[in-house]
DNA sequence: ATGAAAGCGCTAACAG
DNA sequence: CTGTTAGCGCTTTCAT
């Protein structure tokens, strides 16, 4: 109950404070004897320093924050899905903090009105954390960056749209890999392709159109009218779009959709209409959602590296904390990767 | 950069750093006019606690951890799947968590091996968390109980195996569930009816097939020998198992999985030996994962209230460590819902 | 290589 | 109702 302190254990070994401070924190100018009987007497207590002293009194909280949209996540909520992204993210900073001897803390933040700049604001200041992982859409919101740059605290981007000096990130190539998978359709001899747009609040819905128009120009395919559609990420605007898609006089012959949950409103208004996939109808998505892996047939999708992004953000955020204030990490790319399952194949005949 | 303290407030509004701290609070006994005078002061000086310092000084952390197992997590990491079970969890717990000015941290600790009993106890000492999120099978770990119990850490036991008076716990009841699966099973006038058993490291899958075994043995059913299979809850295992099934001499006209993946693996295992879902055999799952929604046929299966329970769990957490110490709060039982879709239906002829 | 003293920013008793 | 005085358990100076 009351708890030992470093107090306790200077008293048993025999030294002062500040030498079990010494060790503890693996600072130089320790005695190895001196530090041998220091380890001892903090094992034989059990001690373990009180973070929050340890970060009252100096530079480091050995805390990383992860900042989260609110709305998306109580859309989760009331839809008693799990949030397959976050999910995944948080997966690798955990255990790349552990790692590390920090820890994880999940922030909501109300991107939307105006209370944004207030919100981060306290957070940042009772918080004090040594490094912030931003998600979609915190990754671009300029109230948030401002207030970050302002306090003085490291961050790292994750995924974000815009580039131009706001700060490191760790991405993937959202029209690489929209293009690519374009053309890999292509390859397939599709020529009528449609595509569904994510929601528009995210960069990345942009840039995977982006990528999908650039294949079909560079392929001289025309992408006519009604063949791009809005969506919205949800399995129920896959549903709708591709019904539009299918009603369409000259229908499609492959669907690509910005996301996982699209595509698989795709196969379902496919099968609906009496069609297969992907004997009708290919069906592309993006993603790797674990959906993708168990329905059927398998969708071919893209594998993004998320837990790999999160835990290379964590990584420069904790190593930064501890050089305190080290050169600004450039952006790190990394590679995402076309997975080929089932529901893509050669149009019929 | 310097950032403002309590001082700074008190000496804006003109009053001591006490009025600030009561203020700040919602202490009683101060007028109206202060309050005012302290609130105008620290919303000009963009004031926010430091959380280091209050935890430091006073008995609240405003802190609540999540205890999860790590070699689970690992697993999900590798396989680049999110946690459906954990992520759900995490929003349940930190939507409250905001609402209350709390943290959510995230925890992953060892429970295979010896060194539990150090890790724990060092996250507790450094920490001190006002309170502890327990999953499984964290929720039944001797060590972590007793641990949270000499550390007086307030706690809460997510689904938890075992009950006796190991401390409150939230949790929905696994053995009815099951049962009412299996009858509904049962009133479509299915008579073999194969079960795929969890993971037995984790007492709902116990809990499951007990139900199973209770509904059969109420309407007289016989559960001959290889209608019980061992599964693991990975997809695979519903494929083998599923297999294992179909093999049997009398084969079973409807399977029960333990979970949604081992439910998906059969229906996978069923259309490959080329018969249908649920026309030639019905399937039902567990858990209501987001998969089962979105696969073809769509799941029969329970929905847990995972997140609910999270939510709860905090709240308990929280009120208790503002009342300090106030009764142990009692088990809660939340209701569980059968989800009736597409992949029940009665026998073939 | 080691130690003493001075806070970090707050809450917890007490006084008034 | 309001203010004063001590710490909480550590890391920082700065001596030695």
């Amino acid at each position: 109950m009351a708890s030992v302190t470093i107090y306790d254990v200077a008293a048993r070994a025999g030294v002062s404070i500040k030498t079990v401070s010494r060790v503890m924190n693996k600072e130089p100018n320790v005695r190895p004897a001196m530090r041998d009987r220091v380890l001892q007497a903090a094992g034989e207590l059990g001690y373990s320093p009180n973070l929050s002293a340890r970060s009252l009194a100096g530079s480091r909280s050995f805390v990383i924050a992860v900042f989260v949209d609110a709305a998306l996540t109580i859309d989760h909520w009331r839809s008693e899905r799990g949030a397959d992204y976050l999910s995944r993210i948080q997966l690798g900073a955990t255990l790349e903090c552990r790692e590390a001897g920090y820890h994880l803390l999940i922030e909501l933040i109300d991107h939307e009105g105006p209370q944004v700049r207030q919100e981060v604001a306290a957070l940042l200041a009772a918080l004090k954390p040594d490094g912030v992982i931003l998600t979609p859409p915190s990754s671009d919101n300029p109230v948030v960056l401002e207030l970050l740059d302002k306090a003085g605290t490291a961050y790292v981007r994750l995924g974000p749209e815009r580039a131009e000096g706001l700060g490191p990130r760790v991405h993937m190539d959202d029209v690489d890999a929209a293009r690519e998978m374009t053309e890999h359709l292509i390859g397939l001899g599709h020529k009528r392709i449609g595509f569904i747009v994510g929601e528009p609040r995210y960069g990345a819905s942009q840039a995977r159109r982006e990528g999908y128009l650039a294949a079909m120009k560079a392929h001289g395919l025309p992408v006519s009218e009604g063949l791009v559609r809005q969506g919205d990420f949800t399995f129920q605007s896959g549903v709708a779009e591709a019904k539009a898609l299918l009603a369409l006089p000259d229908r499609p012959t492959a669907i690509f959709a910005s996301n996982d949950d699209m595509a698989l409103g795709c196969v379902s208004a496919i099968a609906e209409a009496g069609l297969m996939t992907p004997g009708d109808i290919s069906v592309a998505g993006f993603d790797d959602s674990s959906s993708a892996r168990f329905s059927r047939p398998q969708l071919t999708t893209v594998r993004q590296p998320v837990a790999e992004m999160s835990s290379v953000a964590a990584k420069l955020l904790i190593a930064r904390a501890k050089t305190s204030e080290a050169e600004r990490p450039e952006d790190i790319l990394l590679p995402f990767e076309l997975i080929h399952r089932a529901s893509t194949a050669p149009p019929p005949r």
